[in-house]
DNA sequence: CAGAATCCCGCCAGATACTG
DNA sequence: CAGTATCTGGCGGGATTCTG
């Protein structure tokens, strides 16, 4: 059988390939930004509208990295007053189907974990 | 085609789901771990052997959270000196082939995001 | 051996204000 | 509109020490 013969990327070289995934989309709103993209490029003030509760720095400063690692693409047109828009590069599309399953996973046990936490925290 | 269907699973609830997600394997270590606890049970000090760099109390504070949420088991032998075991529940066993295929995602692409980085810094 | 408690630092992230 | 700059608090996380 196939077993996970991909543990070696989880913990080979010293943990660098979790940690490196953990910095690019480890971010709070990176998933979102690009689940959100997924529906199509949108602009800066557009994004901002669709992801209730995130700053203005926040989501600046994940475009950004976003952007530098080559996940979303920029598009700035010169006009005034300004519109630039943020679509999904293919990367950013390979990567979304794993991470759509993570969350699968998150909703679907999240009740059992919850339940957990409440037996675990009930024996003080 | 099935489409991503559970893109709402990341955005819905305002983000809840994806909010939880990094809160549970968010950690620096927590993938890590879960993923040295796929070889089988493990004593504290082995688990801690096997992870380099791992810190004495993020190690303890990462299990217990990883306890509390029902993803590992705690067997405490009642000897002198004291041994303890951790193993993975069902649960964690569920949710490693996902946090794997992300890994394998990041290892596979990591040249062409370092690449991606490279050449945005190199527009100063 | 397993872990809890304490101290401390650095970064993440929010709020606010300023610019092109 | 689309950012950047600055200030600030909170938390993640490391080193060390103490206990059963």
């Amino acid at each position: 059988m196939p077993e996970f013969k991909n543990l070696c990327l989880i913990r080979g070289d010293q943990g660098r390939t979790v940690g490196d995934l953990v910095d690019r989309i480890g971010g709070k709103w990176t998933l979102l930004i690009l689940a959100t993209l997924h529906d199509g490029r949108l602009r800066y003030t557009e994004l901002k509208r669709r992801l209730p509760g995130v700053s203005h720095r926040m989501l600046a400063l994940a475009l950004r990295r976003l952007h530098r690692d080559g996940l979303v693409t920029r598009t700035s047109h010169p006009e005034v007053p300004p519109r630039v828009e943020y679509a999904l590069t293919p990367l950013a599309v390979s990567l979304l189907p794993h991470a759509v399953a993570l969350a699968g996973w998150a909703a679907e046990h999240r009740a059992a974990i919850d339940a957990h936490r409440a037996a675990f925290d009930g024996d003080a």
